[in-house]
DNA sequence: TTGAAAGCGCTAACAG
DNA sequence: CTGTTAGCGCTTTCAA
């Protein structure tokens, strides 16, 4: 059982308030005092509790955060980014996943709101008919959303331009010589920002003239049914390059085509989103989109301390707001130049 | 603010004492008050607070995680299972990483027993040095080593037998042909256990009389100094096939390896540790020893929990111990079988 | 089955 | 600069 402030103040012969100050504002206690609680401190291995400490002050200086699942490494860069910057501003982190499950997402927000964090980061599946956003909207708990990108509302959010960063991305296939593009995406329904980018890709292939294909949409987690290939049966009906709604699904597509006997890119191309470090030590290369995930964290976590110290309706002042942060298209052998 | 349990006392005209009754033995209470009071709670919107349940009750149901960095997937992977076995189990999770630093170790946890978690996981850079655990031993917290592998004391600790997976995966290349076997390793020093896997190597080559190389230590965070190639530079001395003592590393090698214009497998074989999912994912798909690391996660902390239940020294009787999980090799094309 | 009261560890007025 | 005191939200005896 650890000792209390009661112990320390007891051993050093000063009252529980002054022990507290000492660890609150050092200044306000003399050289000798300090000196004397100090020592009784480490004598008695002393480590303030929290608990105490937030019951009392009425925050905890921890913020929770809900990902779907830290199986995709984008989102565990992200989570690394939080923790990072939290650190840095001495906050401490609860961490939950959801694994796509809506049910869990609320249930993680419920804990993590018994816990009384003072703020939470979170990715949703679909910022604009989450139920879990409108309870942390009526709590008035902080919170700022990653890598959803709110079309409507002014919920606070850190991510890319998802459409611009999937328009330049197909752009970039183009641009390379491809005319038959074809997206394929986890489920639109379990994330919004698919959706996004597929807008990002009617975009770009409009803007070339060129016909959209329809979308071929998965079950994003790994394994990624073989079954899509049967598209691919009939060669006429191949695309030339295969533009993914990220990075995981990208790879899984290049073993399933290889599979087939297909050969990327001199067969087909593939192109991912999200720029995970792993694309580019493959080889060849997997051209992608890059989005800086620990910098959305670092971010997040930032934008979520500055919205925590603004009182709820004084944001008519320069509060914190939304932030889109720069992505960046990657080249790589996974795409064919192709002659014209 | 939240509504606390006095006011959902006052709204249900009953005391605060039977309103905690409902929260915590339900079938202590009357229906007809039960009802009143579920109403009190749906009406405010109450929601405990664990601040005040976790001062009074001593306990937190929270555990505390410390890992190196989540920038390796095999860590994510690890905080994966934790955290999903820690929700079966009602338990909470504080998350912080250490960037393999020593002194963030120490300060994390620091932390986290402020925060007065139950029990701590962590994964430390050397189990048999870590002032961490003493720290730990000391304050008799309850606390659960992942990938450490201690070898002297009774600290519980969830891993593989690293230095027998690591002979096993050496002795794959040898029954493939390999004599000319290198280890490539992160420093020793941050890594208790890439020395217990290099012992490994040596028990697979000395068993089948081979003359043991010396291995090849560099800075593990990716990017890798690129001058260790220079030992290759001289094609006499280039070993036949590269161990590298877990999976980044080895893809690394593999990259700098095709930029020197080495061809892998045809030229080198490279085999990994950890067997990351996207080694399978690749082409050629990558040699490795596959460690469960989600389940690594979920063991140590249902181990945890049970070490939590059972009281500091009464572990006399059946309490928990430690776990040393299977690991498999998986073969690979970025290992050639050499023409005997 | 319910209520009254004490106290977990800490901080913040308010006095001195 | 320091002590006294009250109370944050909750659980848990002890009585009723």
């Amino acid at each position: 059982m650890p000792s209390s402030i009661k112990q320390v103040a007891l051993q050093a012969g000063v009252s529980t308030a002054t022990v507290s100050r000492l660890l609150n504002t050092p200044e306000a206690v003399s050289a000798e005092t300090a000196g004397k609680i100090n020592q009784a401190i480490a004598k008695l291995g002393f480590r303030p509790n929290f608990n105490g400490r937030n019951l009392r002050a009425g925050h905890s200086r921890t913020v929770g955060v809900v990902v779907p699942t830290l199986s995709n490494i984008v989102f565990a860069q992200c989570l690394q980014g939080i923790e990072l910057a939290a650190r840095a501003l001495d906050y401490s982190v609860m961490f939950t996943a959801t694994e796509y499950c809506q049910e869990d997402e609320a249930a993680a927000v419920d804990l993590l709101l018994s816990h009384r964090v003072d703020g939470v980061i979170l990715t949703v599946a679909d910022a604009s008919t989450s139920a879990t956003l409108d309870v942390l909207d009526k709590e008035q708990i902080p919170y700022v959303l990653t890598y959803n990108q709110p079309q409507q509302t002014a919920r606070l959010s850190v991510s890319v331009d998802n459409r611009a960063a999937a328009r330049d991305a197909v752009t970039h296939l183009i641009a390379l010589g491809h005319t038959r593009i074809q997206m394929l995406t986890g489920y639109f329904h379990a994330s919004d920002r698919a959706i996004q980018r597929y807008h990002g890709y009617l975009d770009a292939m409009r803007a070339h003239g060129l016909t959209p294909m329809t979308p071929i949409e998965v079950a994003r987690h790994t394994g990624v049914a073989t079954d899509y290939l049967q598209c691919f049966a009939d060669l006429q009906q191949l695309p030339s390059a295969l533009f993914c709604s990220n990075d995981l699904l990208a790879l899984a597509a290049m073993r399933d085509l290889r599979a087939q006997g297909l050969r990327v890119p001199d067969d087909i191309s593939v192109m991912g989103f999200d720029g995970i470090p792993l694309g580019e030590l493959m080889s060849p290369v997997l051209a992608s989109v890059v989005q800086p995930s620990e910098q959305i964290g670092a971010v997040a976590l930032r934008t979520l301390v500055a919205a925590i110290g603004h009182a709820p309706q004084a944001d008519a002042d320069g509060g914190p707001a939304s932030c889109v942060l720069e992505h960046a298209i990657r080249p790589g052998g996974s795409v064919q130049k192709l002659s014209l």
